[in-house]
DNA sequence: ATCCCGAGGG
DNA sequence: CCCTCTGGAT
C-alpha cells in the first residue's frame, strides 16, 4: 500500500537511515571502474561477501579491462562458478571487455545510456556502477532489497524495478539519488530482511504501513 | 513469463 | 527441503 505523502515518508525515512548507515556506498572490494563494473555483474543473485571472496584472485589473475577481453570463457567461468550464474555471467564480463577495448577506448563508459550498451548491464547495474565507480548520478539504483523496502515503505505500489526507479525519482531530491539505495539496502540486510524483518527494533516500524503485519507480540 | 545457476540459512 | 541473495536477456 502507498503511504499519504510518499514525499514527506521518503524524506523521513531518509533522515534516520542517513544516521545509521552513513557509509551509503558498496561492499564491494573494487580499485578501478571496470573492477566495479565486473564485482557488479557478478554480484547479481549472489551476496557480496561471495563477490568479495572471489575478486582478490580474479583481479589478480586477470589485471586490466584487456586481460578480460582476452579471457577464455571456460577458464573465466571456473573462476567464477561459485557466484552462480556463471556461463552468462562469465559470457557478459569478456563481451562487456571486449566492447569497453574496441568501443570506448578501454575506460568504462561514464552515461547511463554507453553503460547500458554493454552486455550483461541494465539500469541497476549501471547506476550502481555510475555512483561507486565515478560518483555520478542518473537514476536510483533498484535492486531485490531497494524492491522489497520501497513496497512495504509504501513508496511505491509497482513491482516492475523500472517504474519502482520512476516512483522513487519523483519522491526523492536527486541529491539523494546516489544514497537513497544504500540506505535501503543496508536496512535491509540488517533488519528488514526478507523472510523475518525484524520490526520490533526498527527505527521505522512507526511510520511503516507494513510493520503490523511482522509485530506479533507488543 | 521464463531461463540462467550456486551457496548459505532456516 | 524451500527461500533468498545488490539481475539481465530472451
Amino acid at each position: 500500500m502507498l503511504v499519504e505523502n510518499p514525499k514527506k515518508q521518503a524524506l523521513e525515512i531518509i533522515k534516520r537511515l542517513s544516521v545509521i548507515y552513513p557509509e551509503a556506498k558498496t561492499a564491494l572490494n573494487f580499485t578501478t571502474p571496470f573492477e566495479m563494473l565486473v564485482a557488479t555483474i557478478l554480484s547479481a543473485q549472489s551476496t557480496d561477501k561471495m563477490i568479495n571472496k572471489i575478486t582478490p584472485a580474479l583481479f589478480k589473475k586477470y589485471p586490466g579491462v584487456q586481460a578480460f577481453a582476452d579471457a577464455s570463457l571456460a577458464e573465466l567461468e571456473q573462476d567464477i562458478k561459485s557466484s552462480g550464474f556463471f556461463h552468462n555471467k562469465a559470457l557478459n564480463i569478456i563481451g562487456a571487455a571486449r566492447a569497453v577495448v574496441s568501443r570506448f577506448g578501454g575506460d568504462v563508459p561514464r552515461n547511463m545510456a554507453d553503460m547500458l550498451t554493454l552486455p550483461g548491464v541494465g539500469r541497476k547495474t549501471a547506476n550502481v556502477v555510475l555512483h561507486n565507480a565515478f560518483g555520478l548520478v542518473e537514476g536510483i539504483a533498484v535492486d531485490t532489497h531497494v524492491k522489497r523496502l520501497a513496497g512495504r515503505l509504501g513508496l511505491s505500489t509497482n513491482t516492475d524495478p523500472v517504474k519502482i526507479e520512476q516512483d522513487l525519482m519523483a519522491l526523492i531530491p536527486r541529491s539523494e539519488w546516489g544514497n537513497f539505495s544504500y540506505y535501503l539496502i543496508d536496512h535491509g540486510r540488517a533488519v528488514c530482511d526478507a523472510k523475518k524483518p525484524r520490526c520490533p527494533e526498527c527505527v521505522l516500524n512507526d511510520i511503516c504501513p507494513s510493520a503490523f503485519l511482522f509485530i506479533k507480540v507488543k
